[in-house]
DNA sequence: ATCCAGGATGTAT
DNA sequence: ATACATCATGGA
């Protein structure tokens, strides 16, 4: 087993793990004790954490702004890049809008980042949100993998790895129903199926201007623009995407009612452009968590 | 019991 | 384009 720590502390804007992977924005992060969401803040900054990833287990912890982790290769290019570390947080904050609402969100979160996921655990956890409660699409996502996900061992136990395309692609709709995926169960069997037969990918994403590529992901059974959103901002670096799910719709009748504007892809731009275009996802993250706490 | 949860889809207008 | 009913499940 290979060890080693990142100086967090020391990064611009600084880091917060348990708000980063406990937060909602990924489902593909677990307490190595298994109490997520059951402990204070202060308990949960040092227990370790773990995913897997590209066929490996990684576990970190934050203790003495480190982020000690074991993994079987070296982990840091990958937890950088899965925990966007690169990311010039204080630019971030500075380039967001001045209100009440996302400044009190920022300084109580100070330190969370937005997560980078893989893309295909990431479409399938979004798909298996919609209306469902943040502690019950983890248990979505842990049954999908235990029941079609390889196992991987490691430091003497079993870990299950996300189910790939053609492994979602073979369960039946009746195996999903199974989960308790409900409605959701056809929507993740068609998608995984149209990545499998190589019909479309991510890279028919990628690269394209932000609303253009807000409609090419709804491609995928499941998708709306709400899930789409959070595909964007997720897993394919459009940090200016802000999913517009029932917290910040409240948000923005509370808050921010002049951005209300009737459809999605107008509100959409006018509560972007309310927190500061270019970032504004992080703000949205940020706003999200607060409220939802 | 009724309502609601990080909504999307199919159908009718 | 927009309006509406429908879709599973479980916790409050």
């Amino acid at each position: 087993m290979e060890t080693g720590s990142i100086p967090v502390a020391s990064l611009p804007g600084g880091f917060d793990l348990q708000s980063t992977v406990e937060s909602g924005q990924s489902y593909l992060w677990r307490r190595e004790d298994g109490k997520m969401y059951e402990t204070t803040h202060a308990y949960g900054e040092s227990a370790w954490y773990y995913t897997v990833v590209e066929e490996e287990v990684v576990r970190a912890r934050q203790r003495d702004g480190q982020i000690e982790w074991q993994a079987t290769t070296d982990a840091e290019p990958l937890l950088f890049d899965l925990l966007r570390l690169d990311d010039d947080l204080d630019a971030i904050v500075e380039s967001t809008p001045d209100d009440p609402l996302v400044e009190s969100a920022y300084e109580e979160y100070r330190g969370m980042r937005i997560v980078r996921d893989p893309f295909f655990p990431c479409l399938i956890s979004f798909i298996c949100s919609a209306q469902m409660r943040v502690g019950r699409i983890y248990g979505m996502q842990t049954a999908l993998a235990r029941e079609f996900g390889d196992e991987i061992e490691f430091d003497g136990r079993i870990y299950h790895q996300f189910p790939t395309p053609e492994q979602l692609a073979t369960a039946t709709e009746d195996d999903l129903r199974g989960l308790n995926l409900g409605y959701r169960a056809p929507y993740v069997r068609k998608t995984a199926e149209l990545i499998a037969s190589g019909a479309a990918s991510a890279e028919d994403v990628r690269g394209k201007e932000y609303e253009d590529a807000r409609d090419a992901v709804q491609v995928f059974v499941g998708v709306g623009d709400k899930v789409a959103d959070c595909v964007l901002l997720f897993s394919l670096d459009y940090l200016e995407a802000v999913p517009l799910d029932t917290w910040i719709q409240s948000a923005i009748e509370e808050h921010y009612p002049h951005c209300e504007r009737g459809s999605y892809a107008k509100t959409s731009r006018a509560i972007r452009e309310q927190f500061g275009g270019e970032y504004a996802g992080y703000a949205q993250t940020y706003v999200f968590h607060h409220l939802r706490s």
